[in-house]
DNA sequence: CGCTCAATTTGACGTGGGTCAAAGCAGCCG
DNA sequence: CGGCTGCTTTGACCCACGTCAAATTGAGCG
């Protein structure tokens, strides 16, 4: 066990320079010497275990975290015990942008397997920022991604039937392991089915079934946690159309 | 004609220094010399009338906008003509800043009655916010304010009920009106039933049976545009509890 | 190797809210 | 002032999906 953990931080505390995540995260666009000097500011811990805590709801804001290796959820809890799950985070993704505002988190982040991170204190984050422009406008464009993305999922939850949702969801999980250099068609899923119908505002016994006939259809094949997907047409079908032809007669405005 | 012009003219090309919105708008936290030299880069042109757009779907990202007076639509068009309204903004509120990651936008902006706008450009403002460390601070505030709003529309499309979603969207219109110095009780929706069951995911005759409904319990006053919270707290109830009882047993979990 | 416990699947059933249709209702313009 | 048009309301119907319950599977562990 010593000797493990040995080698894998050293994996883990590769510098930002080396890292092969380089052209997803901040570093982006930067010069050489300005990763560098990122990379000082970098703090790299040792790795969660599969439901260690990130940071909980209310925590005070100190840090952004990007994920190097594993996965994250982020959620909120509401009242009762029951979770709603904000997203998922990948490695190369970047955590905690909701909380600059009011200066502590407004969710929780919880390790879905074993994860690797690498903290960024904001405050000489801002700093850097306003020394290096393209840091400055990395920055801003990691912003802004992030609020592109919550829109797509805005109308998903808004519109979308639970088929396209989760032919959604998968579609999404696939184009971002392939950006990372994995199977875009072959993957394993981090989270249980409970944690994507929160996700996609489903009940889990309605995901399950949609698994299940997806795979019917021959588009899937799925065995517990193992996805793989069989027909990405057909998958990417599902959402571009969204049923098309009986719902939503087009509305005569203008 | 003319002279009414002139008037609400001269009213719109107020400079940020001497605008009843800088609290809540971009100036907030600057120095007045600051202020000054943020207004320099604001171009305010003519009023919109309702119906103009502000930009389309593919525009090219050129800046950002802040609403004045008035109030702007944002929405997608899916395949078909039918419209997913993705946001409303009240004066003081930016908008565009879902453009910054890939250079267009990403949605359209309408505006939804005559609206005054300011204008400013992305670039100027990039190279003033590395000038001025409290300016890259209030535009990351203002980017994590959407993200963590987001977040929160995220949570109420996934899992709340019809009721919930209404009695959300008027609570929140209700403390954006009195945060801007108007009634926080009685105010004019500027939007659509359908536009606004369009934001809720929720269709239109939903959205026009909950007014009746929650009109009949004594808790709004509702004729056509025209609302009036009289039971601010049981409508604060019914987002808050989301029946707590007979929905969601507590998942065991931990 | 069998027990326990959690996750998943599958089935049966009920309902919230979507869809369709038609009837008010308020501007607006000729 | 009366007809047109678009918005809103109201009613009737029904289906996708949530809820409840039970069976199945697998993983961890003494």
């Amino acid at each position: 066990m010593a000797d493990k953990n040995v080698i894998s931080l050293d994996k883990i505390k590769v510098a930002c320079r080396d890292c092969s995540l380089s052209t997803l995260c901040l570093p982006m666009g930067l010069r050489a010497e300005d990763v560098d000097r990122l990379d000082s500011i970098v703090k790299r811990n040792r790795p969660l275990q599969r439901g260690d805590n990130l940071f909980r709801t209310g925590d005070p804001f100190r840090n952004l975290y990007v994920v190097k290796t594993g996965a994250v959820k982020t959620f909120t809890q509401s009242n009762e015990g029951d979770e709603q799950v904000v997203g998922f985070h990948l490695p190369g993704e970047v955590l905690g942008f909701d909380a600059i505002q009011d200066g502590s988190h407004g969710c929780s982040a919880r390790a879905l397997e074993t994860t690797a991170i690498c903290e960024l204190p904001f405050d000489r984050l801002e700093d850097l920022s306003s020394n290096i422009p393209s840091l400055q406008h990395q920055m801003f464009r990691l912003l802004s991604k992030e609020i592109s993305h919550d829109a797509d999922m805005m109308a998903l939850l808004g519109r979308s039937t639970a088929e396209e949702r989760v032919a959604s969801f998968l579609l999404s999980l696939s184009e971002r392991f392939r950006r990372r250099g994995f199977s875009s068609t072959d993957f394993f899923l981090s989270m249980s089915r409970q944690e994507i119908g929160s996700y996609l505002g489903l009940a889990l016994e309605t995901v399950s079934r949609l698994f299940t006939r997806l795979q019917d259809e021959n588009i899937l094949k799925v065995e517990r946690k193992h996805v793989q997907i069989l027909d990405i047409d057909r998958l990417r079908d599902m959402v571009s159309h969204h049923q098309t032809c009986e719902r939503h007669q087009a509305n005569p405005s203008s």
